[in-house]
DNA sequence: AGCACGCCGACT
DNA sequence: GTCGGCGTGCTC
């Protein structure tokens, strides 16, 4: 870890002393691990007398001229004796107790030195946001200054001459910043935007300060607090003398059960708040504020009960509960065998136990499904967590895991920080999906990892449940032929659908042959004649195109040239709103969207053609070829809105439709058993991606989307369309061969000693000045070649050079996995980057393009 | 990250 | 000589 002079790796957040009302008198200074990039270790402040603190706290304070978040780290007798006593500043607020366990404190360590990231950027993750706070400078205008009128300052002619003598002229950047401030409602702005918008604002500010026109202040933090609403309980009074309203009220809290939400008494008895007042003047009831939990409302489910199991289901389910303490059990089971039910009936003892479980999902929006199937078993004993909630409701449901009740929380990556003091199992279901790794920002953490550091912290099993295990996962197992009772992993596999149902037959289709054969269509004979089948016998299917959009890109056909995002090296997308509305070009690297040219801006030909095919372009042909075929088209489109995934899948299970029309989220943990036909209209997007990766992600993304097929009581039928029918991945796929594919590429990775067999640190350089970056990556680079242990490779261009205005370039550094060799020092890397260029450090980077 | 200070080139 | 740019260092 890098801080300077501290070495923070083996920090230790005491715990808090059971001694404590004694510590606080003699504690007197604290030390604090403080919330700023620069990464200074820890400072000392003074504990004002009216507040307590334990170690681990979330503390605010002051930190130069603003006031910032900070963690309480240790308490002290006396500070330090190599800072002069003056300069030692009080500890402004306690923001949270939330305090962290031991074991908690050493994960996020781990992760800290693991990903080469400042340990405050590992507590960043692990916290909802909004509880490290920082104070902001705002600028706002004086009653003076919004007295002043515009043609005052321009002439000159002043008002402010009586002000002042020394006020003689407002320089020009005054004027600018007083009319900017003048056209804002509150003549309030951040001094941050000030100096975005002005040059040089800081001595326009000051001057305007100096008239008189102009204050500045300090914002306190904006942090994320418990909601609190007013509650009213009912004390039991003998005779007190009261109105017959006052009775009236009084009786209407009795029958309720002594206790309402001070709003909803009020609107029952149609009555106002001072009539209550008086009644808790008299005695009669308490009003007080009560802390209100804003977690995400699930829809109301109908509960279930434990479904039986197949021998297969409970075998593994007996493994998984003989099991005492870290296991690291991998649960490879046929896309429909059941693992879900595995998960629910093994985390159901551990609640009756007192213990939690952790759930960890790829895309919570993605998997409605599933958290209605954990609601339907455990009921309120179930807690989303994940990005998309708000901040209240993340914090909240964060407050909620430290109380310690048993419980299952489900969640998405960041979620394997939830702070459950009493964890017993935590499970990561689609194990290989890449959405567990994190690009950005750092710490770029993987969240299998990370689970296996806590599972191993707080001794307790860690599930891994997947169709298609990653390699990494595989071959952490080490020999899976033999049983090993000592060792500290387990391999279950559920090789059969429940209910006996068959995997669904492969059908591969030579798009190559089909346009040989005349047929120009996107769709293959074989599934133009499957969607006939599926509209006449009113059957419902999926179809999974590689990308989103209408087409890939746009091109004129008189010269050839191709629209292109102006701060991307990618060409725009088309993407057709609706019927009648403008149509658009969106880059899918930085959004920007443009309007579609009627005319190419090269040669003002009106020519201008799409190319390729994403989900907009498919919709379209299916609407004209199969015009009585409905569908819903299922990607980042048109789920963009919250409730969206299930609105759509709702409609679909209803049967409004006979087609779901989608990309990669069609893959992830749908569990459709009407769905008969599953059509992939091209394989080769997913097939010829360069890096080494892409025949794991093909064969993963094909198998899970296959997989949806004939999860009912009808069989399932899957059609790929390839230009590439002999691929090594193509052949696994239709075999539903697993374990033919993966020894093929285990070779393969042996041999270029690549993950898991050897490890990889990527450094992505970016900068706005494409000389620079460039000449900073061959400067590390040939710094890295110095040393021994790793070779590297690049510096090479990413494979988009420009995203957003940048230049990327980019460094690997492979190693091999099991010896660690002393690895660059990073700081020495990091000083070789001048200003203009940042550098990123990626741990195990699964995304190298 | 902010926000100082302090050094240097381009003007009055 | 001052103004206004930006590079450097500090924050308990």
């Amino acid at each position: 870890m890098y801080i300077d002079g501290v070495n923070l790796s083996r920090l230790v957040v005491h715990e808090p002393g059971e001694s404590y009302q004694s510590q606080a008198k003699i504690n007197q200074w604290v030390e604090v691990l403080v919330d700023c990039p620069g990464n200074l270790g820890l400072f000392t402040y003074r504990l004002p007398p009216q507040l307590e603190i334990k170690p681990g706290d979330i503390l605010t304070v002051p930190f130069g001229t603003q006031q910032i978040g900070g963690i309480a780290i240790r308490l002290l007798t006396q500070p330090n004796s190599d800072i002069p006593i003056e300069k030692i500043r009080d500890v402004e607020d306690v923001v949270s107790e939330g305090f962290f366990p031991v074991g908690y404190w050493e994960l996020l360590n781990k992760v800290a030195t693991y990903y080469y990231t400042p340990l405050m950027q590992a507590i960043r993750v692990a916290l909802p946001p909004g509880l490290l706070g920082r104070s902001q400078r705002r600028i706002r205008l004086t009653t003076l200054g919004k007295q002043i009128t515009k043609h005052d300052s321009e002439s000159n002619n002043l008002l402010t001459q009586s002000l002042s003598p020394a006020a003689t002229f407002i320089s020009s950047t005054a004027q600018q910043i007083l009319q900017l401030l003048q056209a804002h409602p509150l003549g309030d702005y951040s001094f941050i935007y000030l100096q975005q918008k002005i040059k040089s604002a800081y001595r326009g500010v000051r001057e305007l300060k100096r008239f008189g026109l102009v204050e500045s202040y300090l914002e306190p933090p904006k942090l994320t607090r418990p909601k609190l609403q007013k509650a009213v309980t009912l004390i039991d009074t003998i005779d007190a003398d009261l109105t017959p309203r006052q009775r009236e009220i009084i009786e209407v809290l009795r029958r309720r059960g002594g206790e309402l939400w001070h709003n909803e008494l009020l609107q029952i008895c149609h009555t106002s708040a001072s009539v209550l007042k008086t009644l808790a003047n008299k005695g009669c009831l308490v009003i007080e504020e009560r802390e209100v939990l804003r977690a995400e409302q699930g829809p109301v489910v109908s509960s279930d009960r434990p479904k039986s199991l197949t021998a297969d289901q409970s075998n593994a389910l007996a493994k998984i509960q003989a099991l005492n303490g870290y296991t690291q059990v991998l649960l490879h089971g046929v896309t429909g065998s059941g693992k879900t039910e595995v998960y629910l009936q093994a985390i159901a003892p551990l609640l009756s136990q007192g213990k939690s479980a952790l759930v960890l999902v790829p895309e919570i929006g993605l998997t409605p499904q599933l958290t209605d199937r954990f609601r339907a078993r455990f009921g309120s004993k179930v807690s989303v967590y994940h990005s998309a909630l708000s901040d209240g409701e993340r914090y909240d449901t964060w407050r909620q895991m430290l109380t310690g009740e048993p419980q299952v929380v489900i969640g998405t990556r960041s979620a394997i920080f939830a702070p459950l003091p009493n964890l017993g199992l935590i499970i990561l279901d689609e194990e290989h999906d890449s959405s567990f790794k994190q690009d950005s920002p750092i710490p770029t953490y993987h969240a299998r990892t990370v689970a296996q550091w806590r599972a191993e912290i707080e001794n307790c099993p860690l599930i891994l449940g997947s169709a298609t295990p990653s390699l990494e996962t595989l071959v952490s197992l080490g020999n899976l032929g033999e049983e090993n009772p000592s060792s500290s992993s387990l391999y279950l596999s559920l090789p059969q659908r429940i209910n006996s149902r068959p995997l669904p037959p492969v059908e591969i289709v030579d798009m190559r042959r089909e346009l040989q054969e005349g047929n120009r269509s996107i769709f293959s004979r074989s599934l133009q004649e499957a969607l006939h089948q599926l509209q006449e016998r009113q059957q419902q299917g999926i179809l999974f195109i590689h990308r989103r959009g209408h087409s890939t890109f746009v091109s004129c056909r008189s010269c050839g040239y191709v629209l292109e995002c102006p701060h991307c090296d990618v060409s725009l997308a088309y993407h057709h709103t609706e019927d009648g509305a403008p149509q658009l070009l969106r880059c899918h690297y930085c959004n920007y969207a443009r309007s579609h040219p009627k005319f190419c801006p090269d040669c003002a030909s009106p020519y201008l053609k799409f190319f390729g095919s994403g989900t907009q372009r498919v919709a379209q042909e299916l609407s004209r070829q199969f015009p009585e075929l409905k569908y819903i088209r299922f990607d980042s489109d048109t789920t963009r809105n919250k409730g969206a995934h299930r609105t759509l899948l709702t409609r679909f299970a209803n049967g409004e439709a006979h087609l779901l029309v989608g990309t990669q989220m069609l893959t992830k943990g749908l569990d459709l058993p009407q769905v008969t036909l599953v059509g992939v209209v091209a394989a080769d997007g997913l097939l010829h991606l360069s890096d080494y990766r892409a025949s794991e992600r093909a064969f993963q993304t094909l198998t899970q989307v296959a997989g949806r097929a004939g999860r009912g009581e009808d069989p399932g039928r899957v059609i790929i369309q390839t230009y590439n029918t002999e691929h090594q991945v193509i052949e696994s796929v239709t075999n539903h061969d697993y374990q033919s594919f993966s020894t093929a590429e285990l070779e393969q990775r042996q041999a270029l000693d690549y993950p898991p067999y050897g490890r990889l640190i990527l450094l992505r350089l970016s900068s706005l000045d494409p000389i620079q970056v460039q000449n900073t990556a061959q400067i590390i680079a040939t710094k890295l070649n110095t040393g021994t242990g790793w070779e590297i490779l690049g510096p090479a261009p990413a494979s988009i050079l420009r995203v957003a205005n940048r230049y990327r370039w980019q460094i690997l550094i492979k190693f091999a996995a099991d010896d660690l060799p002393n690895l660059p020092d990073w700081e020495e890397v990091r000083s070789l980057c001048p200003q203009s260029v940042s550098l990123t450090i990626d741990v195990d980077p699964l995304n190298i393009m």
